[in-house]
DNA sequence: ATTTAATGAGACAAGGTTGTATCATAGATA
DNA sequence: TATCTATGATACAACCTTGTCTCATTAAAT
């Protein structure tokens, strides 16, 4: 298995796409159905991905990954509290179509060391923009953090959903759940 | 089977309760689980229930019907518009515990016609009150049904969520769910 | 052009789940 | 008390999914 080999890249390629896509649309999809989708057979599935739980782990620590990669810009900018939020919706909603299927596991932190760690320093830094956003009064102290945390997590959601079942478009969503948020937590 | 029999009625309650509970946790959980879980024997839990498809169809019926249920009153006063969103939400929110599994369902309306009216019926039923509310001036007639629809169906779940794991009582997250919600929308 | 190596197809065993059937028992009914 | 009958335990076949393995093929590397 030489990973530099054109056909090994493809192949991956074209598991981890469809995978992400077919997962999220059915979460309990077989290893038949994800190879079937991805266009390889099936043995090649397992050639690349050990097992069932090692793929969705893997395609987990990916999108993590990614997400970790459309922040970066904005912490190098040492953006902070509801403009470091509002920002960052700004680059996740685009990443809905690949990255919801995050949302949808249940057992995020117990799947694996790497992937909990992960996981905790996202939340944790989220929680850091609303407390901060909170001393800068952009946000009201009397809401919890744990409150705004799940309204940004839920609103989320409920755009990429939006944008999944093609009900609008990526920037209208954007646009409608920055205007959302911001009247919701002050 | 005698639907009168005290332990017929025994045995239908355990499992419709425990079943709930634990596909709200475990939407995998096999007929070998659930039937441990609500303390019968598996041969009984087939007894009751045909069909692992048809337990769940008729606990996601029992749900609907549940939710109709406190609906009722709000709509037998006539109530309209953003009232009856508010009051929608006070009712519903304590349903947290048992009834959040509905929303988990992906084919919520592809499992069964009947589901699937009562369903729609539902989601027809909150769409007419937010367009009362955008004439009544209550929410703005900027933003899309769609998303107000959204964001409340979002709202609920992290309400849901939050009094699930124990963040915050159920009094507590009908409020700020009744604050954000108002807030949002105008 | 020759070698190398990833692939697809398919056979296979192991394990788990589903749904059915049987039988003795315990508990409700009358 | 005597009679029903819902239940629990258990065995069972059918089915599906997982993960392994082999072998011929085909496309990339050199």
């Amino acid at each position: 298995m030489n990973k530099a080999d054109a056909r090994y890249q493809k192949s991956r390629f074209a598991i981890v796409e469809s995978s992400i896509q077919l997962l999220l649309s059915n979460p309990d999809a077989g290893m038949s159905e994800i190879a079937l989708a991805a266009g390889v057979g099936r043995a090649t599935l397992y050639r690349h991905f050990e097992t069932r739980d090692e793929l969705i782990k893997e395609l987990t620590l990916l999108c993590l990954e990614e997400t970790d990669e459309v922040l970066r810009p904005l912490k190098e900018k040492g953006m902070n509290g509801l403009d470091a939020i509002i920002e960052s919706i700004r680059v996740i909603v685009p990443m809905a179509d690949r990255f919801r299927f995050l949302m949808s596991l249940t057992s995020i932190g117990a799947s694996d060391k790497k992937i909990g760690q992960i996981y905790r320093r996202q939340l944790k830094e989220l929680i850091d923009y609303v407390e901060d956003a909170k001393r800068a009064g952009d946000i009201s102290k009397s809401l919890p953090t744990d409150w705004v945390v799940a309204s940004y997590d839920a609103l989320l959601n409920a755009a990429w959903g939006l944008i999944q079942y093609d009900r609008m478009d990526s920037d209208q969503a954007t646009e409608l759940f920055i205007r959302s948020f911001t009247a919701s937590v002050n």
